[in-house]
DNA sequence: AGCACGCCGACT
DNA sequence: GTCGGCGTGCTC
């Protein structure tokens, strides 16, 4: 007697697939959601496999099939993949595909539609004169709808459907998205953008009608900002839609805005679906189900709308691809934009990854051959980069306490007279980044964290940027009680604000940072205002860098360009270039050439080299060589695993390949595939690792100290995600 | 995830 | 003495 078995795996942190009897009568495939119960309680999973047991057994058996679509084999294998790639149990990785239909999603409200029968109504009243006008074309309207075209309550409405004189009728669901129009009229490309995306539509697996198919692959559409990247890969979307196939398009949440989605409108006659955080309850559902079934051929979303059940993937954008805010780092970690590529290549989709500033991986990656490569060189319609300079803090005359320089407050000056913005970047918050006694040189420090306390005067308060601590500001010393002697030390953008309003007294000044008080509705305001011209003199952080366009823009200082240069992180040349070209290139984004200055203390340094002569290519040529010379790979590859012996076995026994280093920290292994992340195992605990830096050496002190705060102290801790999955595939 | 079991500190 | 904190283990 043989039984059948199916293997189920479930949306919990478990890395195997228990096993369920399925019931006879009950048809069940590979990928079927299923009801099952598990210990005292019922749940749902999904067949990962079926198969024949021996002798019934004592095994539980599966409750009932789930009404929904199953999981179709792509998105399973992505599954496999990403928990083995991330050392995530399964069950984690299929709860992301998963994402249970939220509490309360009553079973679909059917919406309910009116149409006018044509019966007369029994009484007449000006109200139901009115509606019947309104109904006379035999349209089917919403209940509410109708009332609201006639000017009526929708108790008229009511009263008339009573009287036979409306039918209700059952009503599609509301649209989540309405059907992009490929063809909507819309500006022309330039030429440098048609030909990229020419490029970018030939490697489209998607035939197109009696023509040829691409091979798909990746392929990195780089341009400078202002280069229309945009518009390019809006055509290769459009041209999916044609051919069919659904296309994925991947931001970063932040940028994710209803100004990106308007002009996505502008250029197809719709609004695309949006998949983020905020998109909850039914509307989350209707995506869903509505990408499953194929009807919506375009998703604008972040991070998560990767494990989307699409029916037909052709091609997955992945704009603003260096983004930092890809990567996950709680739960399952990895980085998005590795995982479209792995998604792709599973559905045989297109991938294009745009930036103006390709992180280092994705350069390499081109640079190999293993993605193509597609750039536009020059702004859109004509428009000149910004100049960019140096201003030389070595040469200029600073007195105590000032942070602009003479040769930058003269620029800010000139363009002002000309009735145009200026920009000054300094990615500090609040109003002095350290604060110490006078008197006895008391420093004040996190009590939770080893980092200073930042002054934020205009809360009258001392913050910390790491974990939010914030406490008053003291009258006197914390130490030695001497009253009103604190020195703020350094800059933040409260500070230069104070130093703009002294220089220029008469000006408009904004000051725009994450902590902008009242929070992102009036954030978006001041946004506006600038972007409008409201104000003469911007002092910003980070926030700044991206998203809002600001036309009257044609000055960008950037007060402290040594910033970040001389961080610990191996990434920080590259992020600090990244960040500066970005800053920079907001000017001159509109009528008006821009220019930068940019002030530094080592304009001799790569990076400020980099960002002064434009020489992008130089730089990352320079970066890549520098930390093959260091012993780093271009991207996070870590080079080696370490293992104690006596819990080898049971590694093994895991199936996971494991190599060993000289001098493991004492009762410590670290599994993985080579070169994957890296979980942690000490006795019976599992714990992941996050290690920022790339070099196994700097994974080892870090091990080192993490244990000796001990896992009581510090929860638990990831292995980092800058890894390449391509070697994995 | 939920739920049970067990071990330690701090109280009516 | 107990109550309850969470650390740990288990669910086919």
């Amino acid at each position: 007697m043989s039984v059948a078995v199916a293997d189920v795996l479930i949306p919990l942190a478990l890395d195997t697939a228990y096993s369920y009897a399925v019931p006879a009568g009950l048809d069940l495939a590979e990928g079927d959601v299923v009801q099952i119960p598990l210990g005292p309680r019922e749940t749902v999973g999904v067949v990962w496999s079926l198969r024949e047991g021996a002798s019934g057994g004592n095994l539980r058996r599966v409750t009932a099939k789930v009404a929904e679509e199953g999981l179709r084999p792509p998105l399973r294998r992505l599954v496999d993949w990403i928990a083995r790639y991330t050392l995530a149990p399964k069950g984690s990785a299929l709860a992301m595909a998963l994402r249970l239909p939220e509490e309360g999603t009553r079973s679909e409200v059917a919406r309910i539609g009116v149409r006018a029968t044509g019966a007369a109504p029994s009484r007449m009243t000006p109200a139901r004169a009115k509606v019947i006008a309104v109904a006379a074309d035999g349209a089917v309207r919403g209940k509410r709808a109708l009332g609201l075209e006639a000017g009526v309550s929708s108790s008229v409405v009511e009263g008339l459907i009573d009287d036979r004189v409306l039918e209700a009728v059952a009503l599609a669901p509301e649209r989540v998205a309405e059907p992009p129009d490929p063809d909507h009229p819309h500006a022309p490309l330039s030429g440098p953008q048609r030909e990229a995306a020419d490029a970018l539509i030939a490697t489209l697996t998607a035939p197109a009608p009696g023509g040829t198919a691409g091979e798909g692959g990746v392929t990195l559409l780089e341009g400078v900002t202002g280069a229309g990247k945009t518009e390019v890969y809006f055509e290769v979307v459009a041209e999916a839609v044609r051919r069919g196939v659904q296309s994925l398009v991947l931001m970063p949440e932040i940028a994710l805005t209803a100004q990106f989605l308007d002009r996505f409108a502008a250029r197809f006659g719709a609004r695309p679906a949006a998949w983020h955080s905020g998109i909850g309850g039914r509307r989350r559902e209707r995506i869903r189900a509505g990408v499953a079934a194929g009807e919506i051929p375009v998703v604008v979303g972040a991070r998560s709308a990767l494990f989307l059940p699409f029916r037909t993937l052709g091609l997955v954008v992945v704009d603003e691809e260096h983004e930092a805010a890809y990567k996950q780092d709680d739960g399952v970690c990895y980085h998005a934009r590795d995982m479209a590529v792995v998604r792709a290549k599973l559905e045989n989709a297109a991938v294009v990854l745009a930036s103006a500033t390709p992180s280092i991986e994705t350069r390499v990656n081109a640079a190999r051959g293993r993605y193509r490569r597609v750039v536009l060189p020059e702004r859109f319609g004509g428009r000149r980069l910004p100049e960019i300079a140096a201003v030389d803090m070595r040469r200029e005359a600073m007195p105590r306490g000032r942070y602009l320089s003479p040769t930058l407050t003269a620029a800010i000056a000139e363009t002002n007279a000309r009735g145009e913005q200026a920009l000054l970047f300094l990615n500090r918050r609040g109003y002095a980044p350290l604060t110490l006694c006078r008197a006895c040189g008391h420093r004040y420090q996190c009590p939770n964290c080893s980092t200073w306390l930042v002054e934020h005067r205009f809360r009258r308060a001392l913050v910390c940027h790491h974990c939010g601590h914030a406490e008053r500001r003291p009258e006197a010393c914390a130490a030695c009680g001497t009253l009103d002697n604190l020195a703020a030390c350094g800059p933040g953008v409260e500070r230069i604000a104070e130093e703009v309003a002294a220089t220029f007294p008469d000006r408009r000044v904004i000051v725009l940072s994450s902590d902008f008080p009242g929070g992102a509705e009036r954030l978006r305001a001041e946004l506006q205002t600038v972007a409008e011209g409201g104000c003469d003199i911007v002092v910003g952080t980070q926030l700044v860098a991206k998203g809002h366009n600001f036309p009257h823009l044609t000055l960008v200082g950037v007060l402290d360009a040594d910033i970040g240069l001389a961080s610990g992180d191996p990434r920080a040349a590259e992020r600090t270039f990244q960040l500066l070209q970005q800053v920079t290139g907001r000017a001159g984004r509109g009528e008006k050439p821009g220019r930068a200055l940019v002030q530094t203390y080592q304009p001799e340094h790569p990076v400020i080299a980099a960002l002064i002569s434009g020489d992008a290519e130089r730089f990352y040529a320079e970066e890549t060589a520098a930390r093959e010379v260091a012993g780093l790979p271009p991207f996070g590859r870590l080079a080696a695993l370490i293992v104690s012996a006596a819990e080898r076995e049971a590694a093994e026994a895991h199936g996971r390949a494991l190599a060993q280093v000289a001098d493991p920290p004492p009762g410590v292994m670290v599994l993985g595939p080579a070169e994957a992340p890296l979980a942690l195992v000490r006795g019976r605990h599992r714990f992941r690792l996050l290690v920022k830096a790339e070099r196994e050496v700097d994974i080892q002190s870090y091990l080192r100290d993490w244990l000796a705060r001990g896992p009581k102290a510090r929860g638990s801790v990831r292995v980092g995600i800058d890894v390449d999955p391509q070697s994995f595939l």
